[in-house]
DNA sequence: GCTAGGATTGAGACCGGACTCACATTGGGG
DNA sequence: CCCCAATGTGAGTCCGGTCTCAATCCTAGC
């Protein structure tokens, strides 16, 4: 039977030790499976930690190993199901390897962001995997490396840093559909991204963020091919809350030469968006065609399904969980795997009826 | 081996004392604010820690304080958007109070939970927060109360445990949208959800999740009031991967007596049974109603746009926090705020043709 | 029977802060 | 001018593990 005592502090080494009358140091070696124990000492403390359902202080193991078997991850948001799928990628592949997840939601705040990343740094984490909210403000990360603390940057780079980056090549694939958009006949298209700036976007401004400007030059170049090019009024970031990206929305539809198609830079501004479409009543894609990053499963429920740019976000998740625990074990980098995005052509893309006039 | 080895070793209170020229429990007491200190020790000792780049050691101050200001949380699957918002509700709230999250996720499997739990358990959480895979097998979460570490329960019950629960009234909710259908006419109403049990549903089981007996009794209260009650041919649980979903799906509408209506216990699950709908070429809510539980924007932009019980999820997560903050901190559980689910119709139940014919 | 050398074992030193305790210093009151 | 209380200060302990090191056992080899 066992000692019922309502005690307040934990079992330690020390009390099992004691419980099966041996040292400290040989309770220790049994119970840790290294160094010398004969066969009597290692059943008798074993039995002893059963017996008192002794539990190991991971914070104290942590302490003089140095190693916390946890690994920090820091997003944007994890409501957005874009980071969401990509924590539970993440995730996963932590869980697989033996490592814990301490999540922190920085709101695309990159004040929020350096906190995060000191507190994680504080707590002594093994390595870090951050979306970084910046890719111009990147002295929290630099000071990550100079601790020399693992680090891998997911979905976007951030300028000058050496790190490791698990992200998708995403100028080629605005590149890409910028021209079927083209070729769809579609010569006035809007892109709204929730992506905060100083001021209005001007042709050849530089932007904050990696992804955003991956995108913004694989459309360049592709409306360049066409004799065309970006412009303020069609490329609008700073998009906030619902209601201001649906009033950029009517904006850019309304506007004395409208656009014909409307990319969106993700799901949860997809979303406004294309109720703002449905309030002015005007159809996908018979009046305006629709375009957005990520896949989600709605997508293929609205009518009409919507052509988006698939990203393999949980691939993206385990890539950089992967290569962070390879890091942090010191191994060397695998080959990173192809993570490429796809366009997916649903019915959400069509010829502008302008253009239609014409055929 | 190569000697790429410098493991530089972090600046410690220690080395603070040594450059500010006092001794270690000076430091320690000016830099953690406590105790008392000369103006010209503090000035010396911060001075010293801001040119070394001093940071406390969480995990050493953890150790000895016995407080890590680390939550756990413990999921079913944050890949669910129900779960990705009601995390967002915890951790805002845990950051604003001080508190880091560490989350896990276990894809609803018990053994993964219980897994889990101990691991948080030995990484000295400050408390817990789960949504338990079940309500029935709840050892780990005993052990919990037993170390006397707080713990909250959200979403769903845990059969005989007195922990604080966070979680809306399922049971009315459910009775009052069967209501709804049987108002519109139906009488023929499945249940699909992805619940797990031993065997397929028989009237009067006891099933695993208190969400989902609550959901059943609500809905049989509403259908034994008009002389119904619910079958084993409506009421399908076990529905898994998107594939079992569809089989179900078409199923249930394709028996003898068809259901008229079907109500999707999550909105993961809502996707494969629309598209299920929409295979068969039935038409929402001519041919079938459909009902999900959870709201999420998407559910406004499919056509028709879909009615939903929704549940304050967010709000939740911030219940939740706040009870487990408070109870960690040792204050008295505040007056828990009103968590209701709505029910909030939108276009997706109709009356069925059946019934119309009559009229 | 005696000894070398590997197997065991216990004491105690860390890890990096928080905190106790005993020993200065000061200064105000009597 | 002395005494006591209120600071300041440093040495050292503790948290709960890991790990080093020297001492002790034990058994085979000669």
């Amino acid at each position: 039977m066992s000692s019922n005592n309502p005690r307040r502090r934990d079992v330690t080494v020390a009390d099992v030790a004691k419980a099966a009358q041996v040292s400290k140091a040989q309770a220790a070696r049994a119970l840790g499976n290294y160094g010398a124990v004969s066969d009597d000492v290692r059943e008798r403390v074993l039995a002893a930690a059963e017996e008192l359902a002794y539990r190991p202080n991971e914070l104290a193991r942590s302490m003089n190993t140095g190693k916390s078997h946890t690994i920090g991850v820091v997003v944007g948001d994890i409501e957005n199901p874009h980071f969401g799928l990509a924590t539970r990628g993440i995730s996963d592949t932590a869980k697989k390897a033996g490592f814990n997840v301490i999540l922190i939601n920085t709101d695309e705040d990159v004040s929020a962001e350096v906190d995060a990343v000191q507190v994680l740094l504080d707590k002594r984490v093994d390595g870090l995997i951050v979306a970084p909210a910046s890719s111009v403000n990147t002295g929290h990360l630099q000071r990550v490396q100079e601790a020399a603390r693992p680090l891998v940057l997911l979905d976007r780079t951030a300028g000058g840093l050496a790190a490791q980056t698990v992200a998708v090549d995403m100028a080629g694939m605005a590149y890409e559909s910028t021209r079927y958009l083209l070729s769809e006949g579609h010569r006035r298209i809007a892109f709204i991204s929730t992506l905060k700036t100083e001021s209005p976007f001007t042709p050849g401004m530089v932007v904050d963020s990696s992804q955003i400007t991956e995108r913004l030059d694989g459309m360049g170049r592709a409306l360049g091919e066409e004799g065309l090019a970006l412009s303020a009024d069609l490329v609008r970031l700073n998009a906030g809350d619902a209601e201001s990206i649906r009033s950029i929305t009517r904006d850019v539809l309304l506007m004395p030469e409208p656009a014909t198609a409307v990319v969106a830079s993700d799901g949860l501004i997809a979303l406004s968006v294309i109720e703002a479409i449905q309030e002015l009543g005007l159809s996908i894609p018979g009046d305006v065609s629709f375009l957005m990053y990520d896949d989600f499963a709605w997508t293929r429920l609205t009518t009409p399904p919507l052509t988006v740019i698939a990203q393999p976000v949980y691939d993206m998740g385990v890539a950089a969980a992967s290569a962070l625990i390879r890091q942090i074990e010191g191994r060397k980098p695998a080959v990173a795997p192809d993570l490429v995005a796809r366009l997916i052509k649903r019915g959400s893309v069509g010829t502008p009826r302008a253009v239609k006039a014409y055929t």
